[in-house]
DNA sequence: CGTTAACTTGAATTAAGTCAACTGTCGTGG
DNA sequence: CCACGACAGTTGACTTAATTCAAGTTAACG
């Protein structure tokens, strides 16, 4: 569980957190079942989480996917309606965030390591807002997978595989394009020689220097 | 200098802080100077300021607007290299984020409120990937419109006056779309009465309902 | 009052979306 | 272990929203 962990489990305001929430499994696909009521930060224990932006429509965006040891903040007065599902089975522990938040004011190291989160949740959210705003297709693809290599790669002399958890609609949900227009880019790559794939979840980076010259960053 | 002033100047903290930075006035239209060796957290004494994020090929993508009080976090290890812009004469304090974040672990007062102001900027951030990603060239605007009118907008009976401090390119470059594209839903909106303009930069929303509606926020 | 840069509008182009047909993968049950 | 079915992914042809390029307008400042 990361380096989060042991903040959680030591101090006087450990037991006061575990207080706040139940140990959930959530089953592949589903949504963690949070009170739409308020705030919540949610640690997920393991396994790999989406959340889900919907706007009207029907359209929906992925904002950031969680891997284990990772903490979402979930808002609910927001713009849009924002929800946190299980690309694989998740055990996640769900707090309400003014609970939370109030118990780390008196914790000043556990409240250190949030903020330090929230700022990495923060860069990385702007980082895509550019790739949204400002990259084409080929460029979102390779900055995804560039940005997955360095979260969940399995890094080999001069290149690293991959083992995607989620699917092309995911992908295309979270890089603001169409499923169609993903599989396109994933051909294009594969065409050039920057990666391999071998059935649907693993890719093989050939030339990570390259792909990030791809993506487009500076 | 809104909420955040009072944790600055009181405390045994503030003075530490203070060490930190000198003010400085940037003039209209520069760039804050900040050693681009480390992060830096600037706080927005008076003014207003975008956080400009470049790719490559000259791409520029507006992160952020900020105004009097609010407090930026400029990356420097990010994918693409961030710059704090003046849209007007603005005063600024700089601190070295490691610093900053150093006095803060003592002062559990002054870091729940960065977490605090961290964690709305994530959320504003994420509201705009969704704009950036799923919304057409309407709806962005219109969004944009309306979240500006929450941040500086002069409320009136049934409407809203919006003195915008930046021009037609920063909204493109903010919303992901070109200067044309926005001058053209500009005259859209203008069309269907939702919105009057007079000169450059005033605006009058005359609905914001039937513009949140536009915007697509569900 | 004149100049200049910001903004607007129009016509042509293009990247990505849509719609539709096809193929491969993977889990299930014979 | 293999065959089948269902769904995930791929590919192609056409459409469309936004960009690009170009030519006006207008606002703001000296």
């Amino acid at each position: 569980m990361c380096c989060f962990e042991p903040s959680v489990s030591t101090g006087s305001g450990a037991n006061r957190l575990r207080g706040l929430a139940q140990p959930m499994d959530i089953r592949q696909g589903r949504t963690v079942p949070i009170d739409p009521a308020k705030d919540f930060l949610v640690f997920v224990g393991s396994g790999t989480t989406k959340l889900i932006a919907s706007a009207s429509g029907g359209r929906e965006q992925i904002v950031a996917f969680h891997f284990s040891g990772e903490l979402v903040s979930v808002p609910v007065n927001a713009w849009h309606s924002y929800r946190l599902s299980a690309l694989v089975q998740t055990e996640v522990l769900a707090f309400p965030a003014e609970d939370f938040l109030g118990i780390a004011v008196s914790e000043p190291v556990l409240q250190a390591e949030l903020l330090r989160r929230t700022m990495t949740a923060l860069h990385r959210c702007r980082d895509k807002a550019v790739g949204l705003g400002r990259k084409n297709a080929q460029e979102r693809l390779a900055s995804f997978l560039v940005g997955m290599a360095d979260r969940i790669g399995i890094a080999e002399e001069g290149s690293c595989t991959l083992e995607l958890p989620m699917s092309r609609r995911d992908i295309g949900d979270s890089l603001g394009l169409t499923i169609e227009t993903v599989s396109r880019q994933f051909s294009e790559l594969r065409m050039t020689g920057l990666i391999e794939t071998s059935g649907r979840s693993r890719v093989l980076l050939r030339d990570i220097p390259a792909l990030a010259e791809r993506a487009g960053h500076v």
